[in-house]
DNA sequence: TATGAATGAGGCTTCATTCAT
DNA sequence: AATGAATGAAGCCTCATTCAT
């Protein structure tokens, strides 16, 4: 299924690079090194392509936020996993949020796989909030909420970080996750 | 200068309800109920014409952040009140915040316009926390550090209320404010 | 009727100078220094003014070609008052020319315009042809074979050292002249 | 390259009937039998298209001046087959005449077009005359005024007949023909 | 399976013309 | 009489998609 991956990648990129404009199938087709026509052989029309390219980032991105994740981590140690994979997933390729975002901004994709997202490929990260709270370590808050305090400044960091163009050290970051972690904690 | 604004209108309003495919300068006039070659009396072309809007809702947005604000009031009191206006913008009008992000991703656009976004109609709320870390009240870290935990929460929350489709009570909200406060000062 | 010859003038400038395209009515309306709309109280539309254009343009050519005319001319002395004036008339304003040979090649306008510029503008040209056939002085031939040979290169002369932009002393010019006189001589 | 033929073709065909006006890109694609985007992959765009033409025509004209050429021909055979071969085929396809002239009318076309005209197409007609001048068999003049004279007259005689729609016998023919041969002798 | 020429709907833009002021 | 904002038809061009090879 090599063409499909060189399809996929190729799509990814001129999304990143070009934006919504100025992507269109011959481009893309070039891109990946094969005819116009052969696209249609993997996808059935332009929108389902954009939407399996979503579905294809989703499942890169869940999988890179739960690398090294175990059950016999500690809670906080799960914490600074997740969030720390988090932050290293954007900045290592920002293309990857920037495509998520642009497809999230599609209003019409946006509702069919918001649901996706979420549910299949992030009920894991619900279900740790959900666990500490049940354990009475984080404040017993909407869980978007608490989501909203902790998990997400490494998305809102990282992403902030490529936009200015500034360069932090690794202790400034650290500081942002034990403080979003700390915020979170009931005691 | 009605029709300008109307097509302004229009736009916005197509942008965040149909995304970037469903906007062609025909339906922007249908729906600014104003002929298809008027909009080119007000703008050059479409690009010029997003580009306008950008900016106009950058300076809405400015507007609305910092209503209310004066010099009297407590450090504490100008972040309460930078945090809620922020909350409350999006929430009253998700369109605006979604054509920001929408243009933000528009890699042309964002280019030009990022910096007009930041230097010219954020300087305030760069030079809050400038003030809050000079004056020894909140962390002496990264400038963005620090507003990524708090200030970016008002956002963060606010969309995430929008495409959750959920309703916190002002406690909640209350309880997020607070907290994105607290973790940013030093003691 | 100032106005009026106003957006003649500017129209044969602009044809000439841009050519059939770029030249729109707000266009000739600025050039002639009067709002768009104004074009439409001295002018049908865009075909009648052109028209006009071209009965305008014709008749000052007329005027030009017979200026100096007198019937006590003998028949050498006219055709070099002819060849003259035309070959001056063409140098002096060319754009005369290059809008004349413009509507010629607009088939519409050609086929309705020809026979005016013939009958009404150049009859006494024929005229001119014929006496001298009559009188035995020129060749039997067909009156536009004579006009080809000999008035014509007044014109053909005229654009040529227009478009080549090489200057002629008045030497070389007069010999053309008078080689095209000598050639239509019986003897 | 059928395709690219037939759009030539019909771009000539119109631009001659029916003026610079009556020819759209879809006229075009209509007369000549495809789809209107097809155009555009044997032509960037209208103006290629129509620089294209003129390039096409331009050579057609040139070889068709020259059939029957032969350095062993004298200069009396060389200019009668020259005058002749310029006459019929102007009245063989006075489209052609007609889009060049339009074409040169077209200033921004005109300026580029023009050098490859004279340089490229008809530099053996200039050499022509050269060697009359240095063989001192034709006047020794400006060898504008030369043409003008002579070699011009075919163009403006098969042009008035079509214009004039009279048909001249062979011998008026051969008449201007030998009497425009006669005028740039010496003797 | 892959190609890429061909299609034609649809988008952006221009511009002749109208009409209220 | 003059203006110029507004109109909307029409033109150029792009591009998703098809299909014969």
């Amino acid at each position: 299924m090599d063409k499909r991956d060189a399809i996929l990648n190729a799509t990814k990129t001129l999304l990143a690079e070009r934006g919504f404009y100025g992507i269109s199938m011959k481009l893309i087709a070039d891109t990946a090194g094969i005819a116009a026509g052969t696209i249609y052989r993997y996808f059935e029309n332009k929108e389902t392509l954009i939407s399996e390219l979503y579905r294809h980032i989703t499942r890169e991105v869940a999988q890179t936020t739960f690398k090294g994740w175990s059950d016999q981590l500690s809670l906080e140690e799960k914490y600074k996993l997740l969030w720390r994979n988090t932050f290293d997933a954007v900045r290592e390729d920002p293309q990857r949020l920037a495509v998520i975002e642009m497809l999230f901004l599609q209003p019409r994709l946006a509702r069919e796989e918001a649901a996706f997202c979420d549910n299949e490929a992030f009920y894991p990260l619900m279900d740790f909030y959900q666990q500490g709270i049940d354990q009475g370590v984080f404040h017993d808050w909407q869980i978007h909420a608490l989501i909203t305090l902790s998990f997400d400044t490494a998305i809102t960091l990282a992403k902030k970080i490529i936009r200015k163009r500034f360069t932090p050290d690794e202790m400034q970051i650290n500081q942002v996750r034990d403080a979003s972690w700390l915020i979170i904690q009931k005691s």
